[in-house]
DNA sequence: AATGACCACAACCGCACTTTA
DNA sequence: CTAAAGTGCGGTTGTGGTCAT
């Protein structure tokens, strides 16, 4: 069966986009909104690839782009969400306003990921480990292959031992329901009763590794991520990003978690005071 | 001045995931 | 439920600029 190409590439213009194409994609997009990029270049009279129009104008043309040198500020993030999150670089740029996924992918190839090499190679040549070795630990951790989406699904986790008795109740295991109107009686966000959690329910008497997880990936308790992976003691070991990953990778294996969810540990994790622009 | 190496970054490509009909 | 369309992502390539020789 397969799947048509996203346009026929015959006629259309390639490489460098010129100061007219782009005053058609803006107000183009201007008077239209984002969106429907396969039909956008025909409404729009522009000879080029939908996939092109979307890319330039995400990349280049949108009003809020942050233009200029990446700081030293945002330097610093981007590695430290770099260590965390591996080349996820939506994600990374989602914590920097005003820069894309294509800029920061570009500044790391280009200037932080030699240097970060250099400095793991030099770190390993003081070892005496060898390269291969030495390769391996340079590489992110957490790097997957392609970043994981999360829409807005419940994430059901039961475990080998399957609570009958909970699942019965309303469904099973492999349906979706409504986070919205079955999340547990937990603590919101900032609410100091943080001792009930939906990970960790002591009123059901089960562990979280046993229990079926459901709660709003929007609304998702900083508070629940904190009981269940000792927070604390990671922020504790934070000179060596070690224990950043590990508690990522604990949080994704156990709990099901994946990065969009895990928006509010980034607000965490990276400091309100941190943020950018 | 010519040219080759290197660098930065815009753009492209293929694939995976989500949404829609 | 399924196929196709739509979209997003990460890796790679192409190209123009700069610098060293």
């Amino acid at each position: 069966m397969g799947r048509s190409p996203c346009c026929s590439k015959e006629g259309l213009n390639r490489g460098a986009w010129t100061a007219q194409e782009d005053k058609i994609l803006c107000d183009y997009i201007k008077a239209h909104g984002e969106g429907r990029w396969r039909n956008l270049p025909k409404r729009a009279g522009l000879k080029r690839c939908g996939k092109s129009c979307r890319l330039r104008w995400l990349n280049y043309l949108r009003p809020d782009i942050k233009r200029g040198n990446i700081s030293p500020d945002e330097e610093e993030l981007i590695i430290r969400l770099h260590k965390l999150l591996g080349n996820r670089w939506s994600l990374i740029a989602g914590r920097l306003p005003g820069r894309t996924d294509n800029e920061i992918k570009n500044y790391w190839n280009t200037n932080l990921g030699k240097r970060h090499q250099d400095h793991h190679a030099s770190d390993d040549r003081s070892t005496k480990l060898p390269l291969d070795t030495a390769k391996k630990r340079a590489e992110p951790v957490a790097v997957r292959t392609k970043a994981l989406k999360c829409s807005k699904q419940v994430f059901l986790k039961v475990s080998r031992a399957e609570t009958p008795d909970r699942l019965n109740s309303n469904q099973t295991s492999s349906e979706t329901r409504d986070h919205q109107t079955n999340m547990p009686p937990g603590p919101n966000p900032g609410d100091s009763n943080n001792g009930q959690s939906s990970l960790t329910n002591s009123e059901d008497n089960i562990s979280a590794d046993d229990s079926m997880l459901d709660f709003n990936i929007g609304e998702l308790c900083l508070s629940d991520l904190l009981n269940f992976a000792d927070f604390s003691t990671s922020l504790a070991c934070s000179s060596d990003h070690q224990p950043d990953v590990m508690l990522y990778e604990e949080l994704e294996t156990n709990v099901g978690l994946n990065m969009h969810p895990f928006a509010s540990f980034l607000d965490y994790y990276t400091g309100e005071d941190q943020w950018l622009g």
